[in-house]
DNA sequence: GTGAAAGCGCTAACAT
DNA sequence: ATGTTAGCGCTTTCAC
């Protein structure tokens, strides 16, 4: 190496090393028109040979524009979020926008705290998980002056656009495929996290379902932190032995369904005869299970990528209206947990 | 509310607003001493009564400072990155610097790419993934003028600071333990990924390993996509219908390989006699399964953390000398899939 | 097709 | 303890 610069280099460097003014400099790395194509060259190799990097802060200064858009979730250990990131990616691809991801712990000050310093960066837009915000996040979100779409539920009022499903229904619908089962003795199995509000959507959808039709959640678990699978194998197990009589288990996530459903194979119990079993959100993981845990695709990849969609149309296009509502529809898979009673009602969706 | 200005806020709207001069108003926002206390809170009152929301393009720009660290990092899918995010998020608590993660997809121009758009932002340390790299790539970060933390894997040519584990030496010890507990006839399953170089260098010092031993592998057999639970079932099933005097299963990941270990219960093979297994990674679905799988932590976590504290300690003090290396040692957990002989060589690692 | 001037919103450095 | 001035590296606008 010629030299080593310890400064980064600058417009003005490949301008000096080139003979053109930064102006046309500039022009070329943007990829600009009405530049003539003997300067576009000598200013390209001149830029490749002294390895220029763009200051984006500057650039972004001077035009008021940032191609990055925020995205802000509470955490990448649960496969579902790891999934909507990728559909963000890829709706995200060819618009020249760029993802950011902070994460908010399911906890709302840090939530805020993720906001603040990303829209402190001015993105181009802002996708938010949830509906539920602190005052203050609402308002700099409503403030923000830039698409934002709050994704994965819509039950709820949503500051601008939102994608998502019903958890409420969601729920609804599994008690439903449950008691057309013929399933009536059922118990519940989740996370404490009291701040998981799509869960607990989820929960209230069920149980005000099964209530409808005289049915009651005998017993039910929790956990907290651990290894899902591993949670899901001991509260099985817990709530087996408190309640024995108990014909279904309806679990908030697949990964403790599978923990249930693999501790109950081992113990040789009837599935779905003597206990049916279902989840929630079609994680890859049931594929490789020795019996299909009964689910309901969460529709996540999509997600990512309606609300990625939203955010790219909205930067080419600003007059669009805005406010877009997109409700996806989750289907059951009744896997091999679910029992299909012949006489039964037939499933809806079928 | 009053008035809804469509154009966001600035220094000047809170200087206005308070009375207070642009440069005392920034100093209390930075938390700069030397503001009297009257002062400080009236424009505390007035930023936060606006909602304003300081504009980092311009601070960046004005101060050369940048709070941001880029990751670049393959993918989310395996469950090994979002441990190591996590590490480095913990780890830069407290010291101002936000992580942003960019993805390569294992593909060394979209590592470039991921690289050069991250660098256009200026950020305060890079921590990348591996040690193979593009030239371009390679030159880039050679450039950047920043800490550069190469991560996972030590067994190369860093550019700057390095943090991980030989992957050669970990495949060689996965082979000791597996010849120590007297296993002769090896088969080994992995992902068909040419490019994941760390699978690739586990495989090399395990075969070396057996060679030295005189013992070599007697079958492979590899998958791409899908579910790696599931694959892990297949290519079990299919390996040992090819070879079914295999006596055992080295797998390249935790995954696949407890694939592999639910299809062989289901099966009602002896394990470990009748066939050994081990994975790499350490996940904490294992602690879910039926049995423990062989394997070996592979300190992600420990990682993500020792990377950060190198960036937020060269940060806070640019006189350090950099080009740390920092190798961890991952140890063998023999779970429940490993036999072991009482005669045998003894774990030198115990 | 190319260039010169102004300024984006902040902060460093220097007053006072 | 507070204010003033200059300028970060680019892009916008307008001139040629």
């Amino acid at each position: 190496m010629s030299k080593t610069p310890k400064r980064p280099l600058t417009l003005r460097d490949v301008s000096e090393a080139s003979g053109v003014s930064e102006m046309t400099v500039s022009r070329v790395l943007r990829g600009l028109g009405d530049v003539s194509e003997a300067t576009r060259a000598r200013v390209q190799e001149a830029a490749s040979r002294l390895g220029y990097v763009p200051n984006r802060i500057a650039g972004a200064l001077a035009s008021n524009r940032v191609n990055l858009v925020a995205v802000v979730i509470p955490s990448l250990g649960n496969m579902v979020f790891p999934e909507v990131l990728s559909g963000i990616s890829e709706g995200l691809e060819g618009s020249g926008l760029q993802p950011v991801v902070g994460f908010t712990d399911y906890l709302p000050e840090r939530e805020e705290k993720a906001l603040f310093e990303m829209l402190s960066w001015r993105p181009s837009g802002v996708i938010v998980a949830g509906l539920e915000h602190s005052e203050a996040s609402r308002a700099m979100l409503a403030r923000a002056g830039v698409p934002v779409v709050e994704i994965m539920d819509v039950d709820g009022e949503a500051i601008d656009a939102v994608v998502g499903i019903s958890h409420v229904r969601a729920g609804r619908e599994m008690a439903d495929a449950i008691l057309a089962a013929g399933y009536r003795r059922i118990g519940f199995l989740g996370t404490k996290m009291p701040l998981d509000y799509r869960a607990r959507k989820r929960l209230e959808g069920f149980r005000a379902r099964l209530a409808e039709a005289g049915v009651g959640i005998e017993d039910q678990e929790f956990y907290e932190g651990g290894s899902a699978l591993l949670k899901g194998r001991e509260m099985t197990q817990a709530i087996l032995a408190r309640s024995p009589d108990l014909d279904f288990l309806y679990y908030s996530n697949d990964m403790i369904g599978a923990g249930g459903l693999l501790w109950l194979l081992g113990k040789g119990v009837a599935i779905p005869d003597r206990v049916g079993l279902a989840g929630f959100n079609r994680i890859e993981l049931l594929d490789g299970l020795p019996r299909r845990l009964a689910t309901m695709d969460a529709c996540r990849r999509e997600i990512g990528l309606r609300a990625a969609a939203i955010v790219a149309a909205r930067r080419a296009d600003p007059s669009l209206p805005g406010a877009e509502r997109v409700e996806l529809t989750p289907t059951i898979e009744p896997g091999d947990t679910l029992r299909r009673r012949p006489g039964a009602a037939p499933d809806p969706r079928a």
